[in-house]
DNA sequence: ACCCAGGTGGCCC
DNA sequence: GGGCCACATGGG
């Protein structure tokens, strides 16, 4: 499979959806402040399994209740936010995940922005040994709010690749591989690509 | 009353 | 390495 191809699927789906819109403004923003990474991986745990509605009504709560940040989370603890996360379902397993997540930065790092400062393969093992954070939650806080070149996959990648005869193998880690390997390292571009995966994805289910 | 949604972990073979 | 199941809510 040449390079070439996934840069012209990329440039199909730029072209046939402009630059990814709604859920993906706050995901595929250039410059995030500080607030703005920690919200993105706050909602990446809650987006697991879950309709994007449902996550932005989780995560309205946990605004309007001043919980919407790592530091908040980690002094109150999971119990204080697992029913203000409800609407995303999965509410328990996710507070817990999220304090988890919180606690590992805030006692490792300090802040997200610090934690921003170690290598992506290192920052990777530690997520993935955290209780709820798998390979795809793992890269999407790597690419989303830390700004590093992972290419996420998820089912939407899964499905396109089929339907398109791209691979044969649909395994995580070798798909991210073949993504890798045939574009340039570059989370703008990842980031982006990975959107339109998505936004091609659930355009098709509609119809 | 079904069916689905940016998954994950535990258990089994 | 993969197959199956629980985990939970809101919308079509």
């Amino acid at each position: 499979m040449a390079k070439k191809v996934f840069l012209k699927i990329y440039q199909e789906l730029r072209e046939r959806y402009g630059k990814p819109k709604d859920q993906w403004k706050l995901w595929c923003k250039r410059k995030k402040t500080e607030r703005e990474r920690e919200w993105v991986a706050i909602e990446a745990i809650l987006t697991q399994r879950t309709n994007w509605r449902n996550v932005e009504m989780a995560m309205n709560n946990l605004k309007k209740n001043k919980l919407d940040s790592l530091s908040k989370i980690y002094q109150l603890g999971s119990k204080r936010i697992s029913g203000l996360i409800k609407p995303a379902g999965f509410y328990q397993q996710k507070a817990e995940c999220l304090f988890l997540l919180a606690k590992f930065i805030i006692e490792e790092h300090g802040s997200l922005k610090a934690i921003k400062r170690e290598r992506k393969e290192i920052l990777r093992e530690k997520l993935l040994r955290l209780k709820g954070i798998g390979p795809e939650t793992a890269d999407s806080i790597l690419l989303y709010a830390l700004d590093k070149p992972v290419f996420v996959i998820d089912e939407y990648t899964k499905r396109f690749v089929k339907e398109r005869k791209i691979a044969d193998n649909f395994s995580y880690s070798y798909l991210q591989n073949l993504f890798e390997k045939n574009l340039k390292k570059d989370f703008k571009l990842y980031q982006d690509f990975h959107a339109l995966f998505v936004i091609d994805g659930k355009r098709k289910r509609q119809k």
